[in-house]
DNA sequence: CGCCAGGCTTCTA
DNA sequence: TAGAAGCATGGC
């Protein structure tokens, strides 16, 4: 990978592949906007970015070469070969073409606590909502930045009541909100170690918390906590292996199936 | 207007 | 242990 300075943007180049676009509109994060010139912007770990993907090299604006290195190749899984991965599922017809038409779905490592609140959005819920109600929780709670605001931490949440989330219209989804947010603050859920738990054991902890069950769980631990093995089961993802796989999703896939999850709801989403 | 949405909790048999 | 009801709000 290259990493070059511009000055005014730094361009990343030599990362293997990449469909920027479709990993940040996927389903797996709510934060992205593509803007008018096609460029995204986005916020994570209290910054903010602006980036395009041209010929095959990644385009930074609005942010440093710091950042860059200390956040955002990590945030875009830029280190891992991906070529390896999309070879290995070539081998299964379902995912061969999958991976011809979506190309290199990167599976973003998120931080923990906005991949954990923003799937108990998502329950029951429909994509374009989730955004609206993320938006709403940062807009509100967050702070201002550069022309966006920061996910709000756990502990700024932990010190609201329902009437102050019902800005939200987050339904019912509010009283599990806040319960997440008072024990990550608390420490009585503790996301960061979490990391070195198997994903049945990180299950077990985040299903300690009011809303969360398994599917929420599995989300958090493959977008949050990065744990490519983990493959959250929702309607979609239900619906379609038992069509695609009658025999069940193959094992051999285990160390990355979250990352083929992602194919498969992708499939899934105009089927 | 009606159907549905990256589910979960609680109640019931 | 399995299945259904109820949940709040809106996108399409």
């Amino acid at each position: 990978m290259k990493i070059c300075d511009m000055g005014d943007k730094i361009i990343i180049s030599d990362y293997g592949e990449f469909n920027l676009g479709l990993s940040l509109d996927c389903g797996q994060a709510f934060r992205w906007r593509m803007k008018p010139d096609l460029s995204w912007q986005g916020a994570a770990f209290g910054k903010e970015i602006n980036i395009r993907e041209e010929n095959n090299t990644l385009i930074i604006k609005n942010s440093c070469i710091d950042d860059v290195k200390n956040i955002w190749i990590d945030y875009f899984d830029l280190n891992r070969d991906y070529g390896k991965i999309l070879s290995a599922m070539s081998a299964d017809s379902v995912l061969s073409e999958a991976v011809l038409r979506f190309g290199c779905i990167r599976i973003l490592r998120q931080e923990p606590w906005e991949a954990l609140c923003s799937f108990i959005i998502s329950a029951c819920n429909n994509i374009p909502r989730i955004k609206g109600i993320v938006e709403r929780l940062c807009e509100n709670f967050g702070e201002k930045k550069d022309s966006m605001y920061s996910f709000p931490s756990a502990k700024k949440i932990s010190l609201l009541n329902q009437e102050d989330l019902s800005v939200l219209r987050a339904g019912y989804r509010i009283p599990f909100i806040l319960d997440a947010a008072r024990k990550v603050s608390s420490g009585e859920i503790n996301l960061e170690s979490m990391k070195s738990l198997s994903v049945e054991e990180a299950e077990k902890e985040l299903m300690k918390i009011n809303g969360v069950g398994k599917k929420v769980a599995d989300c958090t631990i493959l977008f949050g906590l990065s744990k490519s093995e983990c493959f959250p089961v929702d309607r979609h993802i239900k619906r379609i292996t038992e069509e695609l796989y009658p025999n069940g999703f193959p094992a051999e896939y285990r160390d990355f199936a979250g990352i083929a999850q992602q194919y498969l709801f992708c499939l899934s989403l105009d089927k």
